[in-house]
DNA sequence: CGGCCGATTATCT
DNA sequence: GATAATCGGCCGG
């Protein structure tokens, strides 16, 4: 498991080391994980495409925090999104898990996500993901790093920087710049991922 | 393949 | 009252 200190420091430096480690839920007793492949880093109140522009609110409560934490949140009326806070107290960052490669608890996952179940790709969206490992906003504020906690994250494969590529954050609407085209998504493309976990893994 | 559009509601102005 | 860190379905090329 990985421990706080890992956490703290600013999202877009979390965001690529957080690539290629493994994302644990326990759900009904039943471990559910799987690789990173895709992440996005919103830093600080000055990142206007943050939620934390407009400064502390409920919501955002909890990207003010500890890091190692999870911060949930509920957008476009149906979706979950996952993000994991980066950085210090006091100050705002997070990291949105946008994509992973399922190594574990496959069955519970699809039956958690049923009308994906036979797609090749199918955990390649931030809803996606939430919806397979029955992440909910009842887990907002989890910490990452307990024990007896049910979700975290683990140390996983070393994923060749060459298989990284790093583009602007996507979804962002009407966003100014220069935040609309920072670039801090970094995503491992799907193909290269299943290949790189059969030869690492098997 | 790429682009457009509707769904559906918490959060903030 | 407007908007949203998305998804899946439907359209045309």
């Amino acid at each position: 498991m990985l421990e706080r200190s890992f956490y703290q420091r600013p999202a877009p430096q979390l965001a690529p080391a957080l690539i290629g480690k493994i994302l644990v839920r326990v759900q009904a007793g039943q471990r559910l994980a799987g690789i990173i492949t895709e992440t996005e880093a919103y830093q600080g109140q000055e990142d206007l495409a943050c939620h934390a522009r407009a400064g502390l609110t409920k919501r955002t409560s909890v990207m003010f925090g500890e890091p190692g934490y999870a911060y949930i949140y509920f957008t476009y009326g149906m979706h979950w999104m996952l993000n994991i806070v980066a950085d210090h107290i006091g100050s705002p960052a997070a990291v949105l898990i946008r994509a992973m490669y399922p190594l574990e608890g496959l069955e519970l996952m699809q039956q958690n996500r049923p009308n994906l179940a036979q797609s090749p790709n199918w955990l390649n969206g931030p809803a996606k993901l939430t919806q397979a490992l029955g992440v909910t906003g009842a887990l907002n504020g989890s910490d990452l790093c307990q024990e007896q906690g049910t979700i975290h994250i683990e140390e996983g494969p070393h994923i060749p920087a060459n298989l990284v590529k790093i583009t602007a954050r996507i979804g962002l609407g009407k966003t100014p710049e220069p935040w609309l085209s920072m670039p801090w998504r970094w995503q491992v493309d799907s193909s290269d991922a299943s290949k790189l976990i059969e030869t690492e893994i098997g």
